[in-house]
DNA sequence: CTTGACTCTGGACTATACTCTAAGGTTTAT
DNA sequence: ATAAACCTTAGAGTATAGTCCAGAGTCAAG
């Protein structure tokens, strides 16, 4: 059993962020000591780990929370469920891609227009273009 | 001279979006009524344009103002001035896309190495990637 | 026995972009 | 004249993911 110090370093996190996703009921130490600090075993160790882990691949931490829900209960569930969750977290992900090179396209046309000269911006496409 | 419903029915933002717009500094009404009514004048209404256009091709409000200050003094600004800030935007996107991108690839990777079947979960490999 | 390192709680603050509510005043149409 | 529609302000709430701080208690070492 570790303290909250020790964990945080070594999962490469904050104290604070450990406390907040208590809060949000990420996870929960395994017990306190009789001052009240946190104490956390091999299994609360892991679960930040889980977390850590899938916070580098893009969940969020609301799916995150769902994803420990899977882990926690993945006797009764199946390949096809932990599967589909994942693919529609990558359907999200496209959609963000979609929209994302949308926007650079949109500024690189922008871009295009404008000679990108000395003279005054009185008459800048960009500008132009923003106006109407 | 318009009022605020009509100036947001016009520009396709809620009343609430203009007076938060306002309190940010990105627009103020020209006039007052007696009894306190935000008055739009044309000029308003073309910098309400403005910032919705900007909005669309990606800029946040922070950038909008900046590029709101271009466009006021763009008398004493250059094309260069203001294709360079679009270009810096077009790098952040970028940015951002490559991490878009890698974290699909994060997730695809996951995603193919699940059989996805209906056998229970114990064995996920995603499960286990993300506990490792 | 005191100093420094560690921990606790609750709450405020950051950034982004709104959205909604309450309580009240104004304008317009019938 | 009165009801509907419109407007005002301040402030709270939403979602996301923390970070920071104050004031106080705890623990190990010299
Ligand atoms: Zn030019
Ligand atoms: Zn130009
Ligand atoms: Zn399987
Ligand atoms: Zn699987």
């Amino acid at each position: 059993m570790i303290r909250i110090g020790k964990l945080a370093h070594q999962s490469q996190v904050s104290r604070d962020t450990l406390r907040f996703y208590e809060k949000h009921g990420l996870i929960t130490p395994s017990a306190r000591t009789d001052a009240g600090y946190r104490l956390y075993a091999e299994s609360d160790i892991k679960r930040v780990g889980f977390i850590v882990s899938a916070k580098k691949v893009g969940f969020t931490l609301n799916e995150i929370q769902q994803l420990l829900q899977l882990e926690v209960t993945k006797d009764i569930k199946s390949c096809q469920d932990v599967k589909e969750f994942v693919d529609h977290k990558i359907q999200l992900v496209n959609e963000q891609l979609t929209e994302t090179r949308r926007i650079k396209k949109s500024l690189e046309t922008l871009s295009e227009a404008c000679c990108g000269g000395d003279e005054p911006a009185t008459q800048c496409t960009i500008l132009d273009t923003l106006n109407r």
